[in-house]
DNA sequence: CTTGAACCTGACACTGATGTCAACTCCTAC
DNA sequence: GTAGGAGTTGACATCAGTGTCAGGTTCAAG
C-alpha cells in the first residue's frame, strides 16, 4: 500500500510515517517512481511505535528496541544489548510509576464528573 | 516554607514551581521582602499538578480543573461546569486508552528484557 | 494524452513545560 | 553589619514530534 492508506489504517499522519522513516522506525520500498510501499505489516509496525512514543521513548530508543521486538510473524529478534537492556529496566519502571499516576489522575477526574453530573439540577 | 524547600520535598524545580504560579496552578503567600511562603498544602498540590501534567492536561485544563477537586481537607469544592465535565471527559477516556497503550508497550519491554536476561552466557 | 489526486522533498513554525543565565534582592547566621 | 546562600524577575533556549506550505513529480482513470 501507498503511504495515504498506511495513514488511513494506522491512524498516523503522512507526516509522521515519513518522519518515523528518517528516524529508521519504518523502511518502506520504493516504487520505480519514487513513491513509498508499505506492506501489511507496516499497519502494526506503526502502531507499535505509536504506542512506543506515548509511552515517553524518544526515536532512537524506539529504534533500539524495535529490532528486539519479536515480530508478528514470530520471527527470529536480535537479543537486546546488556546497556539496552538496563535501559530498558528503567523506561519500564518509569512507564510504571507513569500508570500509577494516570489511574490516580483518572479517579481524581472520575470523582470530579461523577460529582458535578450528581449536582445537575 | 520557602521555594527551595517545596521543590525539594515534591521533586519539582523551582522554575516549574514558578511556571504553575504564573498559571494559577500554585499561589503562594509572600514575604514582607517578596520571597514565596508555602503552607504544607502546597507539597500534595504540587504532586497532584504534576501528575496531571503527565496525564497529558494543559496548564489551562488543570487550572480550571484544580478548584473542583476534593482538597486533602475535604473542604467544599466547587461543581464542574457542564462544557468542563464534558472535556474532562474526554481526558478522562483519552487517559484509559493511553493506559492500555501504556500496559501494552510495558509488557513488550518487559520481554524483550526477559528474553535477552534468559540468553546471558 | 490529459487531468487530477496522491506523493515527493525541503523548509519553517509551533507547542508548552522546563533548563539556564544574568542581574539584582532578601534572609539568616555569625 | 556583613557574607553568602537562597530567592526574585525577565529573557532566551531547548526538545522532538507534528502541522503546514511550496513547488515539483508520479500514478491511474478516462
Amino acid at each position: 500500500m501507498r503511504i495515504g492508506e498506511l495513514a488511513r489504517r494506522s491512524g498516523v499522519s503522512e507526516r509522521s510515517l515519513r518522519y518515523y522513516e528518517t528516524q529508521g522506525l519504518l523502511n518502506a520500498e520504493r516504487t520505480p517512481g519514487g513513491q513509498r510501499q508499505y506492506g501489511e505489516w507496516a499497519v502494526d509496525r506503526v502502531i507499535r511505535v505509536q504506542a512506543l512514543y506515548a509511552a515517553g521513548l524518544n526515536s532512537k530508543k524506539i529504534a533500539q528496541l524495535l529490532p528486539c521486538m519479536r515480530d508478528t510473524d514470530g520471527g527470529p529478534s536480535e537479543a537486546a544489548t546488556e546497556q539496552l537492556v538496563v535501559e530498558l529496566a528503567s523506561e519500564r519502571d518509569r512507564i510504571n510509576r507513569l500508570i500509577t499516576d494516570l489511574i490516580r489522575s483518572r479517579d481524581v477526574l472520575d470523582e470530579v464528573i461523577t460529582t458535578a453530573s450528581v449536582g445537575v439540577s
